[in-house]
DNA sequence: GACGGGTCTAGTCGTTGACAAGTTGAGCAC
DNA sequence: GTGCTCAACTTGTCAACGACTAGACCCGTC
């Protein structure tokens, strides 16, 4: 990072990418700036548009790299084979908690170019790995309705990180760890009738 | 609003949060400018500062009024008397899609001054009111922790909200509309066992 | 050893948020 | 009415930003 840099500077798609991720976790992704990214990466004001094309486009590249990270937290659960269904919504927790970054962008089509086909494709294996994973789950308290299973895991899961990170659940959290009293949460709703 | 302007606006705080409303539930709150709000209001680019300090500013005054507008939504449906615990939830689900700007702006720390005292008060009071709807509910399946069923029931409807809002549960939904969908899914979790 | 395409620089334009200083006008004291 | 005060608003300015353009640079290929 030190090292007196060629006139190219090596891989500077990813040097932006991350630096992104640093500001956005920070201080969100309202603070971004391509300018300020640029300067970070040591290279001049325009060069990050020549990866991204534009501002919208780098954030584009983050939300689809956030879904390949998503689906694979969520293969490795699966693959444990020990897979229950509060399980899974705590690795989607924990996701949003070891990747706040990532998390932000995903969900905010207003930041990215919504049509993206790169976007769009990760977006539906998203849905497609979250609705297998649900659906491989024993029947029990999830009800005959895999789509309505869904929705019901995913609101739970997506309501719980965000509310987590907005700071919101501070007052009824009463000083639990997040992902404990996601499981908790899980249990209560999904797991076996008290 | 067509009349002739005198040297004063009449109502500019007014006129700009309505315009800020208006660009937000069409493009997002990146898309705000104040300038572009001055505008649309059809007084000076420094104008609105004189009313919120700054575009913070503005975005607190507006979440704040979010708040207000929620507590007042389950003012109604807790006054009815016939309140079970899913119909608290599809009221905070229509307050989403009815309110899309304030909802929005509501959960977005990044966006507002999180240390505003007539900001943290709107959060605490709407913490507060919910916590209480749900407390006033038949404890039935919700449990008897009061504090992890009001996270259960606040998660499950701001998740299912911001996933709907943000076109993510469209397959999922397969054409059923939003209110009768999340009735079904809370129904599916808090409802009497199947 | 020319060349061609991907990578980066340098310069520019229009727009923005924030700030400072001045102007207007409504309400109030006398 | 006269003069005062103060909030509401205007005008002018600054640094920073996103986007665009033309051109410089570097590497592999023929």
């Amino acid at each position: 990072m030190a090292a007196p840099r060629s006139y190219h500077h090596g891989d500077l798609r990813r040097a932006v990418l991350d630096a992104a991720i640093e500001v956005i976790a920070e201080d969100g992704p309202g603070a971004l700036s391509l300018r300020d990214l640029a300067r970070r990466a040591g290279v001049s004001h325009a060069a990050p548009a020549h990866h991204f094309k534009d501002k919208a486009g780098l954030l584009t590249a983050l939300a689809v790299e956030g879904h390949e990270l998503l689906a694979a937290a969520f293969g490795e659960v699966l693959g444990t084979g020990s897979a229950r269904l509060e399980e899974l919504g705590v690795c989607y927790v924990r996701f949003a908690l070891d990747h706040p970054a990532h998390f932000e962008v995903m969900f905010r089509p207003d930041l990215h170019h919504r049509d993206a086909p790169e976007l769009v494709a990760a977006q539906d294996r998203t849905g497609r790995v979250l609705r297998d994973g649900v659906a491989a789950m024993p029947a029990g308290r999830r009800g005959d309705d895999t789509g309505l299973a869904t929705i019901a895991a995913w609101s739970l899961a997506h309501g719980f990180a965000t509310l987590w990170r907005g700071d919101n659940l501070r007052r009824l959290a009463a000083g639990r760890a997040p992902e404990d009293l996601f499981r908790n949460t899980a249990a209560l709703l999904f797991g076996g009738r008290p």
